[in-house]
DNA sequence: CTAAAACCTGACGTTGACGTCAGAGGCAAG
DNA sequence: CTTGCCTCTGACGTCAACGTCAGGTTTTAG
């Protein structure tokens, strides 16, 4: 497939397939004229590195990671950036949980002009 | 206490103080020189402030959502607006989940030499 | 064959939450 | 008094993940 399909398949932009590829995240075959063409599985590719980003990783960090996802590849290094990595993500739900929570009682208040706490100050 | 005191116990530089009473989310009383004062409370206010940053709330959001943390006023606007920013947090929390899921499964591998899937050097 | 659509490289623009620097004034200690 | 740290305003710098535009080539639909 060519970079525009994969591109609407995976749900991202033209321009960012083409920046992971130059940040060595993922890699093409080319046309004799040039052009890009990917196999069907980089569309699971594309998706874990927006997993990835999503999670708060940056493009340095899943560079050096993605060996270890694609081959099980890992150096004492690569294991300490994954802990660490998952511990960040760790905290990260942790922290969400808290916000959440406390979201969820401003919106218990602010649905319920009668609650008790409205008389506070 | 001054904005030096302030940024010390809450954490954040003396830079990102300035910058959220910029953006309105912080007010100050003022000396008669023009340096800022703050009240002992002000540090749950910053707190708070970096809770809803961490968990990727703009500026504009903060802002918008103060007065139903602080007094429980709401419009139908900022209500709306709570719902949303709550179910994003949690579409966060889901897709961090899983990608921790992931995680652990890549070391897993990456740990155990032994395993199948694992074909290193 | 031709025109639209998709693709290429290269390069500058954007955004948000600050960092950092410059230049000037304020404040407690010795 | 003056030394040294704290604070002020204002303004430019940063960084990451792209967006967007220019100018040109390639592929596809009719």
């Amino acid at each position: 497939m060519r970079i525009g399909e994969l591109a609407g398949t995976a749900g991202v932009s033209v321009r960012a397939l083409r920046y992971y590829e130059e940040q060595g995240l993922l890699t093409s075959e080319r046309t004799g004229s040039g052009q890009r063409t990917y196999p069907p599985v980089a569309v699971d590719r594309v998706q874990l590195i927006q997993q990835l980003y999503a999670a708060g990783l940056t493009s340095r960090t899943i560079l050096e990671l993605l060996p270890c996802v694609d081959k099980g590849v890992s150096t004492p290094e690569s294991r300490a950036r994954l802990a660490a990595e998952r511990e960040r993500i760790d905290q990260q739900i942790t922290g969400l949980l808290a916000t959440r929570d406390r979201l969820d009682a401003v919106i218990a208040v602010a649905d319920d002009p009668t609650h008790p706490s409205c008389t506070r100050i």
